[in-house]
DNA sequence: TTTATTTTGCAACAATGTTGCAAAATTATG
DNA sequence: CATAATTTTGCAACATTGTTGCAAAATAAA
């Protein structure tokens, strides 16, 4: 991972690639991403971060994030909403996030499988796909 | 579909099987479901009725409805949540609903692909499956 | 019909999400 | 570095969505 330091300039490599001011609140949120190790949903922030951010400013950081293609959402069938970080090969205006999500039953906990690709969908005739998501359920590695 | 008369027999049937009392406000939402293509949404029912219905009657419905194994959730990125009937085999304890959601991006209408099963999935060792939901994003038959 | 049980509707509340706007912070410019 | 231009933040106020307790109404059972 590196050290906090390194991890901080990543950070703000990243916010201005995509022509974004570097300010505290998003530097916070970038490094609560990267240190879980799973998706988070937006009641994550303002306790995981110890300090209180403005709730307002977390929906407005993370509707940024999304335009700018630095985090995605991954569906659920609640009404919170999970987000997690975007690989390098996401920009703004086109998501290349070819994984399929894993939500463990257990712990709780949803994650990217990276490695794991979404599988080919044979649809009924007349039907165009554009994007498929997939999320399983069931029980992860560190649960088993 | 058959008459309307005989719809609400059937409705009833279908509530009394699950041990549930007859009543206006769960033949009413069960019929919206049966008239409808697609899946429903929290909001959809105070509407579509015409007649508004009590927000907490609603809730409870879908929620009981849920508990029977009468209706099944279908995942989205946003904080909707969207109902959909069960087939008869689904029953209380146990949903079977082995089939892929597709949502049109022209009319924002989500339907159940009956006859597409969802594909099986490649986990990265340790992982266990239980449940693998998939919605697919495209342009449907209607909208092309 | 009467009684027992279930369901509904209301009120009150809690949680979640949105908008406008002035103050503060960041970035660009000279 | 100092100042101006731009962006971001925090607050207030509001809107929407979801929950709980409880008495009245509706349904089912006797
Ligand atoms: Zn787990
Ligand atoms: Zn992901
Ligand atoms: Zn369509
Ligand atoms: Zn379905």
């Amino acid at each position: 991972m590196g050290t906090k330091q390194q991890i901080t300039e990543r950070i703000s490599g990243l916010l201005r690639e995509s022509k974004l001011s570097v300010t505290e609140t998003r530097t916070k949120i970038l490094e609560l991403f990267m240190k879980s190790n799973g998706a988070l949903e937006h009641s994550d922030f303002e306790k995981l971060a110890g300090q209180s951010f403005d709730r307002v400013t977390v929906y407005r950081t993370l509707q940024t994030f999304l335009d700018k293609g630095i985090i995605h959402k991954i569906p659920t069938t609640d009404t919170s909403v999970r987000y997690a970080l975007c690989k390098s090969e996401c920009s703004e205006h086109h998501h290349h996030d070819h994984h399929i999500h894993f939500k463990c039953e257990e712990c709780g906990n949803t994650i990217c499988l990276d490695e794991t690709d979404v599988p080919q969908i044979q649809l009924p005739k007349g039907y165009a796909a554009h994007n498929v998501e997939v999320v399983v359920s069931g029980v992860c590695k560190s649960c088993k």
